[in-house]
DNA sequence: CTATCATATGAATATATGTTCATATGAATA
DNA sequence: TATTCATATGAACATATATTCATATGATAG
């Protein structure tokens, strides 16, 4: 006899799964962390806000990158900028960064 | 004068940083969650564990590209498995993955 | 207005990664 | 043991993305 899917499975789960268009934001969302340079200017940014040459100098990366980098970031909401002079200050832009970080933060932590 | 480093802020923030392995860990996670496949793949397992046809089911994907999905989630330890008689039962082998999953659902549901 | 500084950005490059196809493996059954 | 089914895996391909380099933009000071 062929292996047919467990129809009643497929149907509870497939009716559990949040709408395809949320999920595919949140995996996005995911993705924004998922960077090392993002990591690391997201948690600088938990300390103080910075300006990209500082942060630069913070990561030992060129400002280039790190300006690439935040433009990911503010895209997505993650941080905010406000201008000073020449210098443009970032710092984070919501509550959540710091939830979203603090999860995957523990469950690394723990497997040490 | 020429701009240099907020010699101070510089310093605080660098000693606030965790570990840069740490941090690469950190990232390295939030990649695998960084993939549409990967989250829907997750997002069915809290419901119920499931055999790798009927996930492929579910997802509406070839059995193949889910096959590798789950190896790559396995070898971070994201889902287990067991077999039973020809089928491989994968379930999630970790409670931090429906609380960092959580954590980016309620980012991406706020914005809405 | 010009020069300089801080930042942003486009193009190019290298690398990483997801899916598909073909096929291998491993278990059950005839 | 040969066949079939469920899953795993290697190779190939296409795509995405991070960094660097060169240069543009925007703001301030002289």
């Amino acid at each position: 006899m062929d292996k047919v899917v467990d129809q009643e499975v497929v149907d509870k789960v497939m009716n559990s799964l949040p709408d395809e268009e949320i999920l595919y934001d949140v995996a996005e969302l995911f993705k924004i962390f998922g960077d090392s340079t993002r990591i690391r200017i997201i948690c600088a940014l938990f300390t103080s806000e910075m300006c990209v040459y500082d942060l630069a100098a913070c990561l030992k990366m060129n400002q280039s990158a790190i300006s690439h980098q935040l433009r990911i970031l503010k895209a997505n909401k993650l941080v905010k900028n406000r201008r000073e002079g020449k210098m443009m200050y970032y710092s984070l832009d919501d509550e959540h960064v710091k939830s979203i970080f603090e999860a995957g933060y523990a469950h690394i932590m723990e497997e040490k």
